[in-house]
DNA sequence: GGTGTCAAGACGCGTT
DNA sequence: AACGCGTCTTGACACC
């Protein structure tokens, strides 16, 4: 690959998943090169048949605390973050769109398909999941709290309206239903 | 330093 | 008992 091209290809990858605001994406894209080199960003680099994927091109992530080499030398371990990688994290997000839930089989499939263990893949869709709630629960919340100020605005509009009306024609608003309807009265 | 994101930890629950 | 799930929290990390 040549020098010039690199860094144009992780900016289009970065800037269209949205992902701009990590420098380790970057680092890694690096590694990627090879699929940066053959593929360009749309829909179907990858078959959705992870059978015809080229896991050759997939980057090795991070390892995760249970997966990290070695016993502590004494005290606690630092823990570490485990980090995917971009494609990593697009073929799960295919996946997610296409099926909330893995069985076993699919999961493991995956999971050997983008070098990640099972537990990895399954605790992403756990927080994939978690997540989709989450935001759907504020952006409800959202919804309902503008629902309540246009109720709340309308109410004050209708009372000003309605106390205007009753001070211009000289008749309580809240004397109709006994006797007063809309004939004068007087206050 | 505060904040947001994200993988993983912790916990309780249901299912087999 | 083992497993997966939902839920919430924690710790690492990047950005401002």
């Amino acid at each position: 690959m040549s020098a010039e091209v690199k860094p144009l290809t992780s900016f289009l990858i970065e800037d269209i998943l949205g992902l701009k605001d990590r420098t380790w994406s970057l680092q890694r894209m690096e590694s990627c090169s090879q699929w940066t080199e053959e593929h360009t960003v749309s829909e179907g680099c990858f078959n959705s048949d992870m059978n015809d994927m080229q896991t050759d091109t997939l980057d090795v992530p991070c390892p995760s605390p249970s997966e990290a080499s070695g016993p502590s030398s004494g005290g606690k371990q630092k823990r570490t973050r485990a980090a995917f990688t971009h494609l990593q994290v697009m073929e799960l997000e295919k996946k997610f769109n296409h099926q909330k839930y893995l069985s076993a089989p699919e999961r493991a499939h995956l999971a050997s398909a983008l070098r990640l263990t099972e537990t990895q893949v399954k605790i992403w869709f756990q927080n994939r999941r978690y997540k989709t709630k989450r935001k759907q629960q504020t952006d409800f919340s959202k919804e309902m709290y503008k629902v309540e100020e246009r109720i709340l605005r309308d109410n004050f509009v209708r009372a000003t309206l309605l106390t205007s009306f009753s001070k211009t024609y000289h008749c309580s608003p809240y004397l109709w239903d006994y006797g007063c309807s809309w004939r004068q009265t007087l206050l």
